[in-house]
DNA sequence: CTGAAAGCGCTAACAA
DNA sequence: TTGTTAGCGCTTTCAG
């Protein structure tokens, strides 16, 4: 016999036994680890490790007594040490707003399809737009060492997402503003779906025009307000400052927004909303000051998540999909993680459209709000 | 100096100089590790793992020193190399049933909340109710060795669960019946909200009710519907078969379940659901068939997600407190996880409770249905 | 109480 | 192509 497996591992210099293995009951089995397997295949542990990652190099017949070696005695190489002496950890980072938004369970179960089929965990952190958990969630995952990270909340700090860029980590961002030549970018077209929603609006004759937006502090949430500022411009309808008012993408946000618009004297006809959580919520305010949907309000979200088709009444909202969103944000972080791919950054474009379900319609006292298009 | 790091680490028996580090570039910041931080504190690497692991034995001035260096360095251990020489990987599993469930993002943010704050990272895995996704979670967490396992799903496998007790992992399982003592039990009662539901049903006059359920291939579903059966029957009315509708825990399921019903030529005046998604996809469908809540039917959902609020009308509910769930599943994975804690598996109970809102009320035709309890 | 040194299970450089 | 071996960064004996 060549090898012995049961031989010390290093010629001891010590005179002293080999430390015992701190096995918490001893009548446990035996721990498998590449060595076993190498014993029982008569192969040295290179080549099993190499067998089991798929080095074309390795002699078939060698291969074929491995696999055996490694089926009989169900080896599964331990993914810690793969990760310290790799460095890679076979995860990645999926930062979201909130996870109790179900636009983000629909992000996240697209992502988890894609990411374990690839044989990758998914680390996923909620910043619930504060920027102390933004922070937190850099940290865990930095610190978890990620693969590479998708970052599919707004308002991410830019040095936040330096900070991967400078540990070499491929990130893919959901923004609307350019950014940092170094990361991947997934440019949603927000405005698109804003637009088309004033003009369907505006086809059924609401000149007058709430916003409930996200929160204000954060950067782009002020910027997709001044979108829908510039949409309302160009569809020739002047916007009312006390109509936009900020929401926080919750429901309760939502529909606080949408009490603060009933406190008003004068009532807009219809209300869009920065997401459909928001919509919910303000269709749940109308619902309680007994206001009926869209006799009363006509009422647009955003994202198209699976509720939107089971509010009463239907929600007419922009889908932003949130498959596509996911697969492309995967399919880059993949493409980078993967040896021998180009690492230059990549910019894919999510599109936006409106579904128009029955939360629309004609306007209150249609007649006498009704003004001609500038 | 007694000490010098920049000498080999271990003498070199061959003569070929130390394989260089693989950097990628070579003006990145070294990397600092422990050594790094024993140099600049003038301490061995033993003491640094103390300090930093707050071993009780160090000497104040030592440990003061190694926390400089530490905090200026900016050091921080290598999670992989941590979780491979101590077997622990400071993450714990959660499985739930269907991620798209918002009741399950509202456990799992709970649930990250205590699990972050403690240090630990969570492994999310949803099983669709799917065998094979069962034993892939299964898997999966195993591979990644956590330390403790929440299920928070029902139906899950017992050979799956003993696979964890096996390792030697902490499980926390949610369920209705008894199972081994080796997991830590979360027993809900499931039947002290449905009778409650029942109650209050009867109490306004419904005699003919049915229930739409989990998916039944699940042995707890069908569990489930026997606890309803045998709350109907102890109500004193007697459970009509027709209207025992198989649902899927999401809102099509509901929907579909609910047009089956409608489908019938004697129809019930209440029903319940086994989870709110259930009732909204129930809503829906009687939206569809312009039918009125409560006024043609009453409807109980299970859960009380937040949403359940904001349905309209809004939903009344069985509440199953998720947060508690959550924490007291946290806690006993945590205390079992945490050194010196005993190690025998505990059960916790949570309680169920009506929440009355808006969707019950009157049967139709109250006088001709209305027959005395038996 | 402290430090030297032995590995944890694996990958990858290097030698054969 | 295959095997030998040096670590990956850390925890933990064990000897002082």
């Amino acid at each position: 016999m060549k090898r012995d497996s049961t031989k010390p591992r290093k010629p001891s210099l010590a005179s002293k036994p080999a430390r015992a293995r701190p096995d918490t009951i001893n009548t446990k089995a035996p721990k498998i680890d590449i060595r076993s397997v190498a014993a029982h295949a008569r192969v040295s542990i290179a080549t099993v490790s190499r067998t089991v990652n798929h080095v074309a190099t390795v002699d078939p017949s060698l291969a074929a007594r491995v696999w055996k070696a490694v089926s009989e005695l169900n080896y599964r190489p331990n993914t810690q040490a793969r990760a310290l002496v790799s460095g890679r950890s076979r995860m990645l980072g999926l930062v979201v707003s909130e996870i109790t938004n179900p636009f983000f369970p629909e992000l996240i179960r697209e992502f988890e399809e894609v990411a374990v089929a690839q044989g990758y965990e998914l680390l996923i952190g909620s910043t619930d737009y504060n920027p102390r958990k933004m922070e937190d969630c850099a940290r865990r995952m930095l610190e978890r060492k990620v693969d590479g990270v998708a970052i599919m909340t707004f308002g991410f700090e830019d040095a936040l997402v330096e900070r991967f860029a400078d540990e070499g980590i491929p990130v893919a961002l959901i923004d609307v503003a350019p950014s940092s030549t170094r990361v991947n970018r997934l440019s949603v077209d927000y405005g698109a779906g804003i637009h088309e929603g004033i003009q369907h609006l505006a086809v059924l004759g609401h000149r007058k025009i709430g916003f409930i937006s996200g929160p204000l502090h954060l950067h782009s949430a002020a910027a997709r307000l001044s979108v829908f500022h510039n949409c309302l411009r160009t569809t020739g309808i002047v916007p009312q400052k006390l109509w936009m008012v900020e929401g926080d993408h919750t429901l309760d946000g939502g529909r606080d927004a949408m009490n603060k618009i009933l406190a008003l004297t004068d009532w807009p006809t219809a209300i869009m909303c920065s997401n459909d959580m928001t919509a919910i919520g303000v269709q749940h305010a109308l619902f309680e000051a007994n206001l009926k949907v869209p006799a009363d309000f006509s009422l647009i979200g955003f994202d198209d998540i699976h509720l939107a088709e089971y509010t009463i009444p239907p929600l007419t909202t922009v889908r932003m999909s949130c498959r596509d969103l996911a697969k492309a944000a995967i399919k880059c972080l993949l493409a980078r993680v993967q040896p021998g791919n180009s690492t230059l950054p990549t910019v894919a474009q999510v599109t936006t459209k409106l579904i128009v379900r029955q939360t629309t319609g004609l306007p209150r006292n249609t007649m006498q709000d009704l003004q001609p298009l500038s």
